[in-house]
DNA sequence: AGGATAAATGAATTATGATTCAAAAATAAT
DNA sequence: ATTATTTTTGAATCATAATTCATTTATCCT
């Protein structure tokens, strides 16, 4: 019998983050991310039901990875809020710095995917914000954050910032260096913009 | 002859506004439209030359009146740059408040109009990054801002959260009050987090 | 009241690209 | 080497919805 050479399935998934990067989920052709995983069109669908499971299944692990780092980093009893909070930021800029490709996917493609309960991309988002507002909430409680600042608030506004910069980085790196974004956050975050 | 009656071209760009919302740009129908304006599907193509046009016209006036507004207030000598910033800040929340459907198309499809550089609301998007750039950059010389805040980074920071925070606040209005959010923007940017 | 003109309609056309599936290819087992 | 089984291919099918345009409607003008 024939066997299966290579991994196909990740060949389609990083074919598909340069593709959705690059033209959007709805202009994206199941020929092109084919052609770019070096298979034929119709190959795509023996691993994916169809265009809207590939960007599931990429979601799916993005939102898998950030919620198992988010978990982990809220276990360690050696750091503060602050600190876990500036762990975070890390995080992300780690991740998207490696592929960002991905960053652009990440903010702009969420809109298209399907919102159904059972989808495990939404079961891991949600475990991330209940642990990101756990480590804030922390924060307030051991006095560390002002107690003023609202917890979802500022969730909105953090991965708000962190998204948007990402993307615009993600687009044109050259313009100006993921440290420096990443420096600025942390800076504005911790005393604001004033002298 | 027959003659027009009503605003057909501001009763589609209404329609159009909510229907993007609802749906997203890809998924949302010219016949959709065109009922929600109460015309005909073809009557859209009278004032538009095709559904990427709606789009283009839609943030071509947002852009328009947002570049309209920050110019005007960058002109202002009785506010300071940190004053400016709370204004601009407002000024979002204001326009976006009166429209909770325009914040979502704003937020989620930017990213599916043309960028052809003759377009009128690339145009004014960039003025209007001038202007706030700006601003940003007299607070600095002033001495009221911080000089180790990077302009644009800033920039990307600020607009990134402001956007985030209408998109999820338009999308489900009760989860928590725009004026909320409001002030804590303000106090983030202008104090941080700590206690 | 009838003609001229412009606006509006909505069914027919058309383009696009997602998805399917019959056929071909590869390799393991005998 | 032949067969059985599974994978892969890519051209044909199919669905959708954007766009067009022949026809109808409304109202101004004489």
């Amino acid at each position: 019998m024939r066997v299966k050479e290579g991994n196909k399935e990740a060949d389609i998934l990083d074919a598909a983050i340069k593709v959705f990067a690059k033209s959007g989920f709805h202009n994206a052709k199941i020929y092109t991310i084919a052609e770019t995983a070096g298979i034929a069109t119709g190959s795509v669908y023996l691993y994916f039901r169809n265009k809207e499971a590939v960007l599931n299944k990429i979601f799916e692990n993005l939102w898998g990875q950030l919620y198992k780092e988010i978990s982990e980093l809220n276990q360690r009893s050696d750091l503060n809020a602050i600190d876990k909070i500036y762990y975070l930021i890390d995080l992300f800029f780690d991740i998207f710095f490696e592929k960002p490709e991905l960053a652009i996917v990440f903010v702009n493609e969420q809109t298209n995917l399907s919102h159904a309960k059972d989808d495990l991309w939404i079961r891991y988002n949600e475990l991330f914000i209940e642990d990101g507002e756990k480590m804030l909430a922390e924060g307030i409680s051991t006095g560390v954050i002002n107690p003023n600042i609202n917890v979802r608030a500022f969730r909105y506004f953090l991965l708000g910032g962190l998204r948007y910069m990402l993307d615009n980085w993600a687009k044109d790196q050259k313009a100006l260096s993921i440290n420096v974004l990443r420096q600025n956050v942390k800076l504005i975050i911790k005393k604001g913009i004033l002298v």
